[in-house]
DNA sequence: AGTTTGACCCGGACGC
DNA sequence: TGCGTCCGGGTCAAAC
């Protein structure tokens, strides 16, 4: 499940491979997971490739083409293969083919006219200039919730998921069912610098390496986990067991000692 | 209005 | 082996 440093990896790969590139007439395999008609696509050029938080967004002419993995959707960039059980959609790009696809189905393909329908409601990314010590600090005052669940809520900080949510909060020493407005503003410095540490040390290293979901990330070295999915592991620091517990419904790992 | 829960979906893991 | 059941995960809608 790709989040914000492997989109962005994807993303820049990408856009080196199939900028200013044409499309050509999409095979479309199962149009569920597509909104909009994807035979606006046909002949536009390719201007840009960007992220926005986990989207991955394609600048056409006029119109936008955006994709959303969510959990085990994938893109490749492939020469000519028939398509796959799970393949959704194949887009022709100038002599090679995007493979989207997802076996779950949850992946969204969206043909937008405007981008401002698709990114109005995220929040700011956690590596743009935008996301501020202020910024966080002001956003935890308001919620309610927990510390996990705010950071994987797009509408504040966009990108950060299940994975990384948990190594922030292994690396700031923050417990992770811990209230947001109880965090003191050393916890706060500590969580914005891990932030930012987590993201840029796994952007570095080329992501976490999970099922292959793309062929436009190479690597020869990958994101280490240090708590999640590692119940009963010890921890790396204090070699205590880590512990699993649910939190919003989703596998939260921590290391009971390090995170009070 | 903010927060929590359920639905979405189906491969894979597990149990009988 | 084979069938059935249950789980997970990000996001959105519905419920609280």
């Amino acid at each position: 499940m790709p989040e914000l440093p492997e989109l962005e990896i994807l993303v820049s790969n990408l856009r080196d491979r199939v900028k200013d590139k044409r499309l050509g007439r999409p095979i479309i395999i199962n149009p569920r997971v597509i909104s909009g008609d994807p035979n606006l696509l046909e002949d536009r050029i390719i201007k840009d490739v960007k992220r926005r938080g986990k989207w991955v967004l394609i600048s056409l002419d006029k119109i936008y083409l955006a994709f959303h993995l969510r959990l085990n959707g994938y893109i490749f960039l492939l020469e000519y293969r028939e398509p796959d059980d799970y393949d959704c959609i194949i887009l022709p790009v100038d002599g090679e083919y995007i493979h989207f696809g997802d076996p779950r189905r949850l992946a969204q393909m969206k043909i937008v006219n405007e981008i401002e329908s698709l990114i109005e409601e995220l929040g700011v990314d956690p590596l743009s200039q935008d996301f501020t010590l202020e910024y966080l600090s002001k956003s935890l005052k308001k919620k309610r919730s927990n510390i996990k669940t705010f950071l994987m809520d797009q509408d504040i900080i966009s990108g950060i998921g299940n994975t990384y949510a948990d190594e922030i909060l292994f690396l700031a020493k923050i417990n992770p069912t811990r209230p947001c407005q109880s965090l003191d503003e050393e916890e706060v410095k500590s969580l914005y610098k891990s932030i930012k540490d987590i993201l840029e040390e796994a952007l570095k290293l080329g992501g976490t390496s999970t099922e292959e979901f793309t062929n436009l990330i190479s690597r020869d070295k990958s994101f280490e986990p240090r708590v999640h999915r590692r119940e009963g592991e010890a921890c790396p620091i204090c070699e205590t067991p880590i512990v699993m517990i649910k939190i919003g419904g989703r596998g939260t790992y921590y290391c009971p000692k390090c995170q009070r």
